[in-house]
DNA sequence: CAGCGCCCCTGCCCGC
DNA sequence: TGCGGGCAGGGGCGCT
C-alpha cells in the first residue's frame, strides 16, 4: 500500500489526534517485523507527550522529548486512529494508547514495516543518515538529478528508485514519472541528457504531488465500495497495464522485470 | 564501491 | 471447490 502519498496522506491523516497527547500504554502483539520491535519501546514513550511527526522518505518519525519512534510501513503496513477498547484483528500487531481513550493501531499482513526507538539525533540514524533528498523540495531539482547521475552505468529506473539518489520514488510512480517523460526504463542513468532531466525531474515532482492532493488513493482501494475506481485506476498511464495499448500512440505496451520490479513502458514512445 | 539479487511474510488471483 | 504457483506498492544487506 504505502508509496511516499500514502505515508504522507497517514502522517496528516493521524497528527491532528494525537498531537500534545500523552501515551497511557503501548501493546506489542506481535513484536516480529522486519526487526524485533525494541522490548523497552514502552518504557521510553510511556507518559511522554508526542510533540509531533515528521516524515522522512517513507518513515513516519514520532518525536518525542527524550527520542523518535522511527515507523516504516513496509509493503503492506497501515496505521490508523481507533477507539481504545476496538477488538484487534489477526494483523494489528501494535497500539499506542493515548489520552481520550484514542489508540494508534497498527496492521501489517505481510510484516515487512519497523517500529524502532532511537535517542540519537534523528536524522543521523543509520536508516536515515544516507537518504538522499526529498523529491518535492527544491534541493531534487534537475541540475542535481543530472549531475548526480553522471557516468551512472546502472538503469534509470532502477538508479531513481534508490533512495541515496532521491527518497520516495517506489515503483508505481518510478514507472509512471518514466513513461511522463519519455525516458526508457533500461537507459543508463548517465546517458540522459540535460533536457530529459529536467522534464524528468519535474514529472516525478507532479506524479508524487498529484497523488498526495488524491489523499494516496492506492491500487485496491476504491471510493464507497460502490467500485467506482480510485486515483490509480483512472490515472495510471503504465503501470499494471503491459500488453495493453498505449495511451500516446496505441501500440502495446512491453512490461519485464527489472530488479525483481514489474516494469512497464512503451518501446515506441520512450527513449 | 557501484550495482545487482536475495530475502523477510501473508494474501490474493489465476489456471488447472 | 481446492490447491499450487506466481506475484505484490520496500529496502537493507551481503556479495561480486
Amino acid at each position: 500500500m504505502p508509496e511516499l502519498p500514502e505515508v504522507e496522506t497517514t502522517r496528516r491523516g493521524i497528527l491532528p489526534h494525537l498531537e500534545g497527547k500523552r501515551v497511557k500504554a503501548v501493546t506489542v502483539r506481535n513484536s516480529s517485523l522486519r526487526w524485533p520491535i525494541p522490548a523497552d519501546l514502552a518504557q521510553h514513550i510511556q507518559n511522554k507527550t508526542l510533540r509531533t511527526i515528521h516524515r522522512r522518505g517513507k518513515y513516519l518519525l514520532l518525536e518525542f522529548a527524550n527520542g523518535h519512534v522511527i515507523w516504516h510501513l513496509g509493503m503492506s503496513g497501515s496505521l490508523r486512529i481507533i477507539k481504545a477498547d476496538e477488538p484487534p484483528m489477526v494483523h494489528d500487531h501494535v497500539d499506542i494508547a493515548f489520552g481520550g481513550n484514542l489508540a494508534l493501531r497498527y496492521t501489517d499482513p505481510r510484516r515487512f514495516g519497523a517500529v524502532l526507538w532511537t535517542n540519537e539525533a534523528i536524522l543521523e540514524h543509520k536508516l536515515l543518515n544516507h537518504l538522499g533528498p526529498e523529491p518535492l523540495t527544491d534541493t531534487f531539482n534537475s541540475g542535481y538529478l543530472f549531475d548526480k547521475s553522471r557516468k551512472r552505468s546502472q538503469s534509470v529506473k532502477t538508479w531513481i528508485m534508490d533512495s541515496k539518489v532521491v527518497v520516495g520514488v517506489g515503483n508505481i510512480y518510478a514507472n509512471e514519472a518514466l513513461f511522463n517523460s519519455a525516458i526508457h526504463p533500461l537507459k543508463a542513468a548517465g546517458k540522459l541528457t540535460q533536457k530529459q532531466c529536467d522534464i524528468f525531474c519535474s514529472e516525478i515532482k507532479s506524479v508524487l504531488a498529484k497523488a498526495i492532493e488524491q489523499g494516496g488513493t492506492t491500487l485496491k482501494d476504491f471510493v464507497g465500495g460502490d467500485g467506482k475506481p480510485g486515483y490509480f485506476a483512472q490515472e495510471l498511464n503504465v503501470y499494471g497495464r503491459g500488453g495493453e495499448a498505449c495511451k500516446k500512440c496505441r501500440k502495446p505496451l512491453t512490461e519485464k522485470k527489472l530488479g525483481q520490479r514489474t516494469t512497464v513502458y512503451c518501446t515506441h514512445c520512450q527513449k
